[in-house]
This record gives C-alpha cells, structure tokens and sequence, in this order.
DNA sequence: ATGTCTTACGGGAAACGTAAGGATA
DNA sequence: TATCCTTACGTTTCCCGTAAGACAT
C-alpha cells in the first residue's frame, strides 16, 4: 500500500474546486462535464484529486446516484464564497463602462451570432452601452464599414476580408463562410446543384473578377427572383434574406470569405480590446476547428 | 496589433495569484521565486499571465525598483482574503488530532531530519500529539523499531531498508545514505581514504556479510577508538556520534542504506496518512535528486 | 560591471479525451 | 439492457527551468 503517493497539496487547484462546487449543483458527472466544457472522464479525475487533498470521499456515488457527503457539503459551503469573490474581482477589473459603437457588414456576424455577441459582451460589462448603427446604408455597402470606422463614425467594425492597410488594425475573425451563388430556383445551376468561378463569367449581373459581396442583399433578392441575376454571396444569405423563387448553391473552387474584427489604429482603448476579447472567446467557444487548415489571427 | 491573444480567462489560476501576493510583500522577483521554489523566470511569466487576465500591470518595474500600482493594491487588497481561505479550509479538512507514536531506528532519519519533520508536522496538525521513544533501547538494536510495531508499542516506526513481508505496509523514503566505514584515525583504511566490501572480510568485529547496521553506535564507537572493531554505518554518523580518534572513509561499491517510514499493515488510520504525507512532501523539498538512478516508493 | 527583470526555447510532466470496464436499476 | 461512473492509455498542452538579452545602477 507504500502510501506517499497522495498528489501533495502544493497550492489547491481552482480548477477542482469548480469542479467539485458544479457537481454538487448538478449531483450529475455527464451534466457537470458539459457545463464545464470536459469529459465526464475528467470530471472523475478532478473530482478524485480534490477528495485526496482533502482526505475523504465528498461525493457518496453509484452508478446511478450521487450525493454529498457531510464532509463535501463542509467543502461546498466553505469553497463557494471565496472562490466566486475571486472571480468577482477579477472580472471585476477587467470590466469597462461607457459607450461603444459598432458596424456591422451585411451577414458579417454568424457563427457567434451578433446577438449572441452582445449578450456575452452584456453579461461581462454591464455598464459599457454598444449601439449599433447597423440598419445604416453604409453596412450594405462594400467597404462600407470601414468608411464609416475612418470616418470616425463607430468605434469598431465586423468587416468582409478587410486590409491591414492604412491605419486600420485588424481584430480577431468573427466568421468564416463558405461561397455559394444565390440564384432562381429554375436556374440550369440549380439543377445541377453547384457553381465555379467560371460559370459566373457568363452570368448577367456583373463582371466575373468581383467575387466579393456586392450591392444591397435585399434589393438583390428581387433581381434574382426577377431571373436578372446570379448572386454571389455567403452561405448565411438563406439565413436572413428568403424568397420563394430564390436558392443558392456551393461556389465550388472558390476560398470562404472571412470576416474579421477592425478597428482604426489609433482608437484602441479598454472597451475596443474588452469586445475583441469577447469575440475571440465566443469564437474559440462555438466554432469548432472542422479541419485544422490554415488559421486566423496572426501577430 | 491583431489583438485576440489574450490567454483567455477560464479560471484564474491560484498559482498566479500565490505568486502576485507574495511579491507584492516581497517586492523582488528573486526572493519571490526562492520563497517559492520557482525559477525568477518563472515568477515573471505568472505575473504577466494575470497581468494579461487583470488587463492592466500590477506591478511597476524596473530591474532595479518593484512597485505595486493601484491597480496591484486593489487586487491583492481583494484576493488575499478570499485565497487564505480556500488555504484555510482544505488544510483544515486534512487536519488531525489525538497521539501518534514514532519509533526511530538510529541514524535513520537524516535529510529532513527529525526535529524538521516534527516541525512540520506539528504546523499542520497541531492537535494531534506526537511522542516518539526514541531513546529506548529497541531503536539501537537492528531490527527493533519493526518489532515495537509488531508489538503495537508504537503507531508508526523509521526503519532501515524494511521487508514488506508479514503485516508491514511501507511508507515513503526518509532518507537514503551513502556506506561508510568508521575506523581508527591511524587504520590503514584511514590512510587509504575509502574502504570496499572485500576489506570488511579481513576485519576484526563481525562477520564480513554483515553489512547491515549492528549494535549500538555509542558503544561501537568506544571499541573503535580502542582499535578493536571497524564499523560500517552511513553517512550521518559522523553527525550523531565523534571521537577525535575516530573517522570515516566511504564504503565503495556497496549501494547506499534506504530507511522508509512504515507501520502495521492494518493499522493504517488518519494521523498516520498525515505522517506520511508530511514525511513524503518534507523529502521532496529537501531531497533533490542528484542523480535520477533507482528510484523510491513503488505500489 | 553587476544585479535584476524579461524573452526565447526545449524537455518533460500534467491535462485531457477516447475507449474499455464495471456497477446499478 | 441502458445508464453512468471509473480506469487505462495515448496524445497534446503548457508548466517550468536554462540561457541569453535588455536595462538600470
């Protein structure tokens, strides 16, 4: 039994700690795990080191039931206030307040969905108001956005593939889309269920070069569904513009459009890196790495 | 500037926040990284990291002066408390109290020597007694303190190199010391400078298999003084016992003496886990592996 | 020139997940 | 049998120290 093997305490781990006060809540392994983001299997782990420093069981558990013990309501008890008083405070200094403007391009923001977004960004500061000029033309408009973020006209943007050019820094990657060409439903590419760059060169509606978004997304819907032209867009469009007539298939051949954070060089301050902060964690938290390819933000 | 790398927050970790408190009191990287047994290097790089997580420097430094900011202050201010606490709380659910007895065999105890176990031992549990009969007899002889345990005289016993055999669970490693051989300062060996396995057998005192500790150590020293033995014994003699006619010389090629912590196999309780773990983190501290031979404590 | 903090970098110990095992209802 | 906790094992992360750099005295 040699004994002296007893993971020495150095300093208790608040990741156990968490671990162990989420479990009490939930009396649940599967339900603890999916809150905290890990596995069940880790759960176990974190829970059995804690009860080794501590020196006794704190879950009584079968496979299908589980309960504190005395000594892990002790622990429960005792733990909950300092650990949520450290957290308190360090969110607490990295809160901002005051105001904070944001454009947004056209169906820039959609994996974090801009909701979503503000929500996290709300939940964190409560006391920093974002308004959000986005029913504004310049938001339909290519390179709109960045206008306006030159202008001076917001604090920050969500833009299409924007440049690091002149004065504009560029923030964490808000979305990454996939291509697809939104056209009438009767359209022979419809049929045939997908699109290239090439076939573009022969649609109406523009020349085969500009790939990028163009124009007013509703008011294109309608020249669509009119049969006078081949949109080229992302694939969120069917999320927020739907016409009956209208559908879209995959540019195939074509990269996915990435939209990014921007902000003008000189306006960083508190609020702009609290936002940023808030997108690369939402970011990190639902888009999940399908394909391990060529990746975002580089210094 | 990209922004987005901002070791997003998850739990703050207690590491950082041990290190930010104790410079805060020190107010040097040095000493903050040898009250902690880190690397300075490694001091600086946990204080960025909560510098990151707090988004603003806490501390104020140049190579030669170290200075809380307001913002440091405000976090130590708010963070001790709550960190003493969560100390606090889990030391206090290892805690124990009641007697312990502790029978050491000679010599045996000797890197984290006695009076520092103790100590420690004592900061931790300070409600549990701890008497250790030590000057009796049985802790000279070879073999006695595991019979004291067998007998039930005593909780908890040192032994040198103790057989797992027969209802003896063993503990961690106290101590690990070179062979030497003490001689009269004019033997021959002594002119020598060391002594091998081969020289026992041609010596008077005992049979040369028997390298294992004999007798009394006290008593020995008198016959070695008197030319009549040669006495082979560990490292530390020379600590406990001197004669200004008696030396040691190291004892090459015969592998250094282990003494373990160990106890009746079924009597295994709370205080003697708590020794236990004293005995094994107290080594760890001040045993530094020089060389990663052979190693300690398997299951 | 010396003492002190920071950055760069590599080895190695954990953190963590997947999958298999075992217990309960 | 279905659910759910635990153990075993391989991969990846990041912890941490060494060494070199930067800066102040």
């Amino acid at each position: 039994m040699t004994a002296g093997d007893t993971t020495w305490t150095r300093v208790p781990d608040l990741r156990e700690i968490e671990v162990v006060l989420v479990l009490a809540e939930e009396l649940h392994f599967g339900r603890t795990a999916s809150r905290l983001r890990l596995s069940s299997s880790r759960v176990s782990q974190l829970v059995s080191r804690l009860e080794r420093r501590a020196g006794g069981r704190l879950f009584e558990r079968t496979s299908r039931r589980v309960t504190l013990t005395p000594l892990g309501e002790r622990l429960r008890d005792g733990l909950r206030p300092p650990y949520e008083e450290i957290h308190r405070l360090v969110r607490s200094l990295r809160e901002v307040s005051g105001r904070l403007s944001l454009a947004v391009a056209d169906l820039a923001c959609d994996d974090p969905s801009l909701p979503e977004l503000l929500g996290a960004f709300g939940a964190l500061h409560p006391h920093c108001l974002v308004v959000t000029p986005g029913a504004g033309r310049e938001a339909r408009e290519p390179g709109g956005v960045t206008r306006a973020l030159r202008a001076g006209e917001v604090d920050l943007a969500i833009a299409w593939q924007p440049a690091a050019e002149d004065g504009l820094a560029l923030g964490p990657v808000v979305s990454r889309q996939a291509r697809v060409l939104a056209v009438r439903r009767d359209h022979p590419l419809a049929r045939r269920g997908h699109a290239t760059a090439r076939d573009l060169a022969e649609e109406p509606g523009g020349p085969a070069g500009a790939l990028g978004l163009r124009g007013d997304a509703a008011e294109a819907l309608w020249l669509i569904a009119a049969g006078r032209i081949a949109h080229p867009t992302v694939a969120s469009f069917t999320d927020h513009y739907r016409h009956p007539d209208v559908v879209t298939v995959p540019l195939r051949g074509v990269p996915p459009l990435v939209s990014r954070l921007v902000w003008a060089a000189g306006e960083e301050n508190d609020r702009v890196r609290a936002f940023a902060d808030v997108v690369a964690e939402a970011r990190r938290r639902t888009a999940a790495p399908p394909q391990p390819g060529p990746d975002d933000a580089g210094g």
